[in-house]
DNA sequence: CACATGTCAGTGCGACTGATATAC
DNA sequence: CGTATATCAGTCACACTGACATGT
């Protein structure tokens, strides 16, 4: 595909609309945000992210946490090892597997998480308020579309197709 | 706090809408994709990114690169020789003034980054084939939007509300 | 001297791979 | 034995702060 003859197209260099440039972007300035909100609570924006996951996700096992956080084992492992050393994550052994332990959230650690939601809602809100209320949802269902269609072609490359002609 | 007088809403926590979680979830598995992609040309995420930037803001200096890229000068120069090891960029000092070192892409650098290019603009075709050219004009709008609301943000926090009881 | 810019040095978080022990 | 899970160890990219040199 690198080859120069590859048809009239290959004169024409293909460049991006900007859509990964601006996720980029609005992530960078998110994560800038919120770790400002959070340091107050000594929390890291990993570590919210990974609390939040095993508030939906409870009696989670380290490696079903890995493979949903799209993380390795290892790194999950890491995060959860710093987490539960300061009090707010539990490990518990499976009763009918000796080798899996089950991951949930302490007290400490749901308190600590109500109060870091705050302190998203409220930025969340501060970045929304020039929307209107159906902008925010066809925003949010859009971005949950495109996640979803990133999701699929990561389970199989080949919906990424090679030309992109059919989009 | 939150509720100036103790209102029933003092128990019900306060919640995101999941609109910073998704954009995290977004750009986490973009980032993932535009990484696979892109390891084959020996270039990581965030090179690609500062490429893209002298692309568009060329003679830039390394004070302002990290300054609208909002990163530190130190974290930006990091970068810079690192790229410049790779004969990617090229830093020559300013005529008019001693110590700023203006920045621009070499040769190489543009033809690596046409190709980088290529590759997330097929990406983006893939991930937004679900989304009609009008739902995806939206999004980008929108997204703008959300972008520009959350920089005036960060230059005047106020605009954000309450950040804590110390505000 | 104040100030902006660039750069060296040290640190830390969070991701990775490799290797290893154990349970099924 | 083969697979899945957990975990130890080492490495690395990329951000940060602090300190310092230099040019205006």
């Amino acid at each position: 595909m690198n080859s120069p003859i590859d048809g009239p197209s290959s004169q024409d260099k293909l460049r991006p609309s900007g859509f990964c440039y601006l996720i980029g972007r609005l992530d960078h300035a998110v994560n800038r945000r919120i770790r400002d909100a959070l340091t107050a609570l000594g929390l890291s924006v990993a570590q919210y992210t990974a609390l939040s996951f095993l508030e939906s996700q409870s009696q989670i096992s380290n490696a079903q946490l890995a493979e949903r956080s799209l993380i390795s084992p290892q790194s999950a492992n890491e995060m959860i090892k710093l987490m539960e050393k300061k009090g707010w994550v539990e490990r518990a052994p499976d009763p009918s597997h000796g080798r899996i332990v089950r991951l949930s959230l302490t007290g400490a650690g749901q308190a600590l998480l109500d109060q870091a939601h705050e302190q998203v809602a409220r930025l969340e809100g501060a970045m929304l308020t020039k929307l209107s209320a159906s902008q925010r949802g066809a925003l949010q269902q859009n971005l949950r579309q495109v996640l979803h269609t990133l999701s699929a072609i990561m389970i199989d490359p080949a919906l990424a197709g090679e030309t992109g002609k059919d989009n």
